[in-house]
DNA sequence: TATTGTTATACTCTATAACTATA
DNA sequence: TATAGTTATAGAGTATAACAATA
C-alpha cells in the first residue's frame, strides 16, 4: 500500500446505500452502456432500437404516437426516424386522408435487422440477470412500471 | 374522437414491453425528474446530493475516491465540487502529505443540509414506492445491485 | 385556431484526451 | 514516470419554443 494511499479515507456509502434513485441510475448506466455494444453492429442505439421494434409491431403508426409510446418528446424522435430511413430499415409515407402525417413502417430488411437485434438484446439481459430468480425478474419488473405510473399519472 | 384519431394505428407495445432495458429507462426518467424538483430548494442536483451525501459521511475523502464511490469519471465531478462550494456546503482543503490531493469534508451548513434534502428525498421516494410492499422494493434493490455489479466486475 | 412534423436551441449527463502541479 | 485535480471537448439524452404545411 502506497503512502497515498495510507493517507485515504475509507469511504462510506452509507448515504448512497439509502438512495434508492442512485442504485436505480448505477444499473441503468450499466445497462445503457452494455447496450451500447450490443446494438452497435447493428447501426441502432437503444432509441432507435425502441421505436424501430414499436414500428415492426405497429407498422402504419405516426410519428407523434410512436413518441407518445416511446415516453419522449416529438422533436427528438426526428433525428432517430433519419438514421432508421437512412439505414433502410423503415419507411415514412405520406398519409392520404391527412397530408400533414406520415405512416411509419418498416422495410424487409427493418424486420429482419430488428429480429436478430432483439435475439441479442434478448441474449443480453439473459446474461445481465443470470443468477436472478424468474419471480425476482418479474418484481423488478412490476416495481419498475409502478414508479413508472406514478410518473406518468402526475404529467 | 376526431378523423385523425380515427385514421390513427393503435400501438402495439410488446417490443418495449420485452425490453426490459427501456422500462428501466422510464422508471429512471421518472425518477429523476421528480428528484430534480424535490432537491431543487436546496440548489442541488442528483449528483450533487450524492456527492454532499458522502462528503457528510466519509469527511476527508478525497474528489478521485468520491467519483469512484459514485461511479462517474473524475473531470465530471470536478463542477459538482465547485457548486457544492460555492453553495458554502463542502470545503476543499489541501493534503499536507501529498499536495497534489485535496480533502473533501462538509460545512456545518452542508450537513444541515444534506439532512433536510436527505428527508425530502427519503419521502419522495417514500412517495413513489407507495403501495409497493417492502419485501418488493428490497427485491428491487437486490437485482439493481445485481445487475450494476455486472457491469462492475467487468470494467 | 389547432395539429403534424420539423428546426433550432439549450441544458444535463457521460466519456476521453491532455494539461499542471506535485510525487 | 506516475498520480491528483483540472480543463477542454464531444457525444448522447432530454426539454421547450417556434416555424411551415395542413386540417
Amino acid at each position: 500500500m502506497s503512502v497515498a494511499e495510507q493517507s485515504e479515507v475509507r469511504v462510506s456509502d452509507g448515504a448512497l446505500r439509502r438512495f434508492i434513485g442512485y442504485r436505480l441510475k448505477l444499473a441503468f448506466n450499466v445497462f445503457r452502456a452494455d447496450l451500447c455494444d450490443v446494438l452497435a453492429p447493428y447501426g441502432l442505439r437503444m432509441i432507435s432500437y425502441s421505436a424501430l421494434g414499436v414500428i415492426v409491431e405497429t407498422p402504419g403508426l405516426r410519428p407523434s404516437t410512436l413518441a407518445e409510446a416511446l415516453n419522449i418528446e416529438r422533436p427528438n424522435l426526428v433525428s432517430t426516424l433519419d438514421d432508421l430511413e437512412a439505414l433502410g430499415l423503415i419507411r415514412r409515407e405520406r398519409d392520404a386522408a391527412d397530408r400533414r402525417a406520415y405512416a411509419l413502417s418498416p422495410t424487409r430488411r427493418g424486420v429482419e435487422v430488428f429480429g436478430a437485434a432483439a435475439a441479442a438484446n434478448e441474449a443480453h439481459e439473459a446474461a445481465l440477470l443470470a443468477g436472478v430468480p424468474a419471480e425476482d425478474a418479474a418484481t423488478l419488473l412490476r416495481v419498475l412500471d409502478h414508479i413508472q405510473a406514478k410518473g406518468a399519472r402526475r404529467s
